[in-house]
DNA sequence: TAAGATTCAGCAAACGTTTGCAAAGCTCCC
DNA sequence: GGGAGCTTTGCAAACGTTTGCTGAATCTTA
């Protein structure tokens, strides 16, 4: 079918070991049959079978990146900086899917590694480290972007969250506003301990009273905050800001303030988190705390690529939390 | 380091062949060896290495997805349509971007076809099949979605443009619009050339005079339709009705018209095509024509499991061609 | 009980590479 | 002219599987 190394050496008349000396480049090959080898694998076409050469090397230049949902507006751009980065290095990647559910998360894990995949790359919803890590052999290089579970000794990329959510929240007390809900999801277990955190941190600071009727829990959509809300709303608590965990939240927080007959900013002012495309939108305006997506996915696959060629060196897991940045818009 | 099957030959003291069979429920090994060997299996943590099977199979379980750039929005639902099907049927896929450059396209094809992958899904730029399709292996599998590269003899799923560009602009007369602007994209040469053809047929068949200064074409982004339409407007050219090859082009457009003063739809109507999500936002509320995305690559990776498993039977090239939706929303 | 049928297991080749080791060929110098 | 030292090449093993063929062991049947 295609040409192998062994065609090409038969029309050469040498041995295919030589060829692959040949075509590698390696030591020990008279210009002339390197010139020659060169000439016939490109007129025949030739193309290295990389499933053959990740067998004998032991690396198969291709990594796995798993994520929750490329369909959720966090991820596309996040996606495409791993990807973008670890083409240039010559990897192809592996795009997995676990829908949110852990079961999915471990299955990709175990596909993966048969595989045999240098690395993986996850944005995990795992909550701790020995849910997913015992499932990759030992000294597969992991990196997780944007998720930190509990109790790793992994590499990890993510915004630091604590800090965005404290921003977020300083940002709706500096306009004046004391009773401030969080609408948060169960989904993402650590990026939600953190942005709660940051949360009741910058209550502390500005010695505002931290009232747990005001924190809320349900999905990363949009139903999910309009129908929070407006629950909310319904039972006569008072409320004058929403810092939700993001901006598809923020979103439908904002529509359910506006359905109850409240005003956004005059009467409940809105931040979200994230700054997904649509949140910039002229006519959406939603207040938020940007995260860098492509830079974070750059940054996740910088980090992996060092520990591929380290191989077998220890890793020092790398912590790289990105600065968030508060962007004001219409809804505070 | 990972047990291979010859590890568990050895603890069983059989050889590494039956191991294989039995682990494979092969005919030819009895009950007792079978079990022994699945239990010693289990406790090894054994692996199959799909490198290994891959290389003596000569199918790796894995396909490649070529799109153009995965955070624009249309991608990411199409994306996960393929990724959910592949992945159900136990394959793995490779995600690459080509960022609308035709030779990051070729590369992308390049990579794969060295990664040995069983087929191979492409949302191609190329307007011609001769432009990409010599890169790979005669017989490998290649599905094209939501393109179409003249010439090929490939199969291929997508919408029904030409009949979706009628939908719009037919609506777009039936709200009284004469002078009907298209803006149209020159990155993906066969969708402008169908969307472009059902304009032109729905105008012949309401007796409405084509005028060729109404056609303008840019990029696939939304500061192109806003730029684009602004110089139309600032020209002086009369219009009332515009059809955008995309949405965002088309929300471009709609801040154009706004900008100059005009009113949407009063002045202006404006209508996009795909349907991606930002356009049934509350606040936007895009008139357009809805691709059903998911469904896309659901049936586009249904068409290559088929060639798969056909391997060396005569491919029947299949078009399926979805049907269009037009919604109308507030911009018409 | 012997011959034939059937079940089970092992040997070895193959998939397409890379690479350590050894051999062959060449150059050069004394 | 005969090594020494180098350059160039080939042989064969290895990577972890699958599988055709063969042989041994067991079972069936007369």
């Amino acid at each position: 079918m295609t040409p192998t190394i062994k065609d090409i050496a038969a029309r050469a008349g040498i041995s295919y070991a030589t060829v692959s000396r040949a075509l590698n480049g390696k030591y020990g090959v008279s210009p002339r049959t390197r010139e020659r080898v060169a000439a016939i694998a490109r007129e025949m076409g030739y193309r290295p079978n990389a499933i053959a050469q990740g067998l004998v090397n032991r690396s198969t230049k291709t990594v796995g990146l798993i994520i929750p949902d490329i369909s959720s507006p966090f991820f596309p751009r996040l996606v495409l900086g791993v990807e973008d980065t670890m083409m240039d290095a010559g990897y192809s990647v592996f795009l997995c899917n676990s829908n949110w559910k852990l079961e999915r998360e471990k299955n990709a894990l175990l596909q993966l590694s048969r595989k045999q995949v240098d690395g993986i790359l996850i944005s995990s919803i795992a909550a701790r480290a020995e849910e997913i890590e015992p499932i990759l052999p030992p000294r597969t290089p992991l990196v997780y972007l944007s998720s930190y579970p509990e109790g790793t000794a992994r590499s990890c990329v993510s915004l630091n969250n604590i800090q965005g959510a404290d921003l977020a929240v300083s940002h709706l007390l500096s306009r004046g506003r004391r009773r401030i809900a969080f609408i948060g999801s169960a989904q993402e277990p650590h990026s939600l301990a953190d942005r709660l955190a940051g949360y009741r941190r910058a209550l502390e600071r500005a010695a505002v009273p931290f009232d747990e009727n005001l924190i809320i829990l349900g999905e990363f959509r949009q139903q999910s905050g309009y129908l929070l809300i407006r629950r909310l709303l319904s039972r006569g608590i008072l409320l004058d800001g929403v810092f939700a965990e993001n901006d598809l939240i923020a979103m439908g927080a904002v529509q359910g303030i506006l359905d109850s007959g409240r005003r956004v900013p005059a009467d409940i002012s809105v931040i979200g988190f994230d700054d997904i495309p649509i949140a910039s939108h002229r006519e959406i305006q939603l207040s938020t705390i940007h995260q860098p997506k492509y830079r974070i996915g750059r940054r996740a696959a910088e980090i992996m690529l060092r520990l591929l060629t380290m191989h077998g060196d220890s890793h020092p897991a790398e912590h790289a939390a990105l600065e968030p940045e508060l962007i004001v818009r219409r809804s505070t």
